[in-house]
DNA sequence: GCTGTATTCTATAGTTCTTTGGAATATTGG
DNA sequence: CCAATATTCCAAAGAACTATAGAATACAGC
């Protein structure tokens, strides 16, 4: 191994990159960008197996990205704190501007951004803040992923009721469907059933997670049919 | 290997995480941050051997974080563009709040950044806007860094020569050294010596790099003795 | 074209990281 | 205290990465 005399900095410099390096670490650190999550949700919903999970947990809190407390016989994990949040956002928007292969990789599982037109969560809040706006937001994932907090207002419409719950929806106001994270195909999905069906729907650009990081509220509780 | 469905968008943004999780490459990307280098040049100031400087240059470029030119025999590499230089400078930031073990080996390598009291670049730049200010800017790298780029109106006292050259340098004037990156600990000596020779000194935080990221500019050609 | 120099390519051994089975720990509820 | 559940620790096999030796390429100058 190379020892240059700045190599201890370096190696504890890189201790970050080597957290970043991972697939599965860095699919963690995006769910729980939404959220607080026990061991075995993130297993779930990164679709890692539960050991696995457990062992890239440690290595996230070896590099202080993460931190966990304990309630009675679950773990919850969570962000260290909202800077690790911001520096995410930045490698995921410094990387998409820097390899076409991830752009390439996003266009492939999320659609064409150019036909889709996200919502970014700023233009969201200003629309939100106006009544006279008239968007509906749909949050499309699961029931409980809902209840555990969503945007202000948002009707929980889980995508595999969607086809079914149309009549809820207005077809003359702007819908805007959103899901967990930013690379996240739910919402995209979403829009596109409903567009099919002659709705007016744009997914939120960055799901969920990018709203909380953009310094946006959220609200918690059940909220389970349109206004 | 786990296999979610976003695996393949994750996999790419895995590739900066990857790329970065090298001290080797770390310290490349730092010496790169001062200017264009030949593989020779980066060998040497890494003290890494050369091919291995090479391979890691390729995987730099893989990730499209380096460019390079041929100029006759010798290939120049360069950081791609000043966005890889604000992301490093934010990395090292975003690292260095969060690793006690970094600021630890920080410390250790260049001194207690409380007792050596950098100057930061914003402030350096607004002193040297002021005529009345009156600091005097010393680069302490080798005369060949100095003219391959060095802040304007800087006298070049490599570290080695400082102790034979102090009646170059005023009493009563504040001094301010600087030397290559962020970590690099001949500035942070040079102060130390100049202070026991009853200078007033202080370092530039972040070196030249630093100098360049904030957006200022270098100035080129020789100048090898005080005003 | 030939020679010398700078750099990269190819192959390989050594090291480190990931995954996973089995055991261990901690906590709740009975 | 015991059983059940959630999670972590430990260890070994497998995969990926790094360093380096030797060969190959590209170019400048003669």
């Amino acid at each position: 191994m190379a020892e240059f005399r700045e190599e201890p900095i370096y190696r504890q410099l890189a201790r970050i990159g080597k957290t970043l390096a991972s697939p599965v670490r860095l699919r963690l650190l995006d769910v729980l960008d939404q959220g607080e999550r026990t061991v075995e949700q993130l297993s779930e919903a990164a679709d890692v197996p539960l050991k696995n999970t457990s062992a890239q947990l440690q290595q996230l809190r070896a590099a202080h990205l993460v931190t966990s407390r304990k309630d009675g016989t679950r773990v919850y994990y969570r962000l260290a704190d909202e800077r690790v949040s911001r520096f995410l956002d930045e490698l995921q928007d410094f990387a998409g501007e820097r390899l076409a292969d991830l752009r390439e990789a996003v266009s492939e599982h999320l659609g064409d951004p150019a036909v889709l037109e996200p919502v970014t969560a700023g233009e969201l809040a200003a629309r939100l803040a106006d009544p006279e706006s008239g968007v509906v937001i749909v949050d499309v994932r699961s029931a409980a992923d809902h209840a555990r907090g969503h945007v202000p207002g948002a009707v929980s419409v889980p995508l595999a009721e969607l086809r079914d719950r149309l009549d809820e929806l207005p077809r003359d106001a702007e819908i805007v469907a959103y899901c967990g994270g930013p690379y996240c195909a739910v919402s995209p999905e979403a829009v596109r059933l409903l567009r099919e069906r002659g709705f007016h729907a744009r997914p939120l650009d960055g799901g969920l997670a990018r709203w909380r990081r953009t310094g946006n509220r959220l609200q918690t509780g059940p909220r389970l049919s349109a206004p």
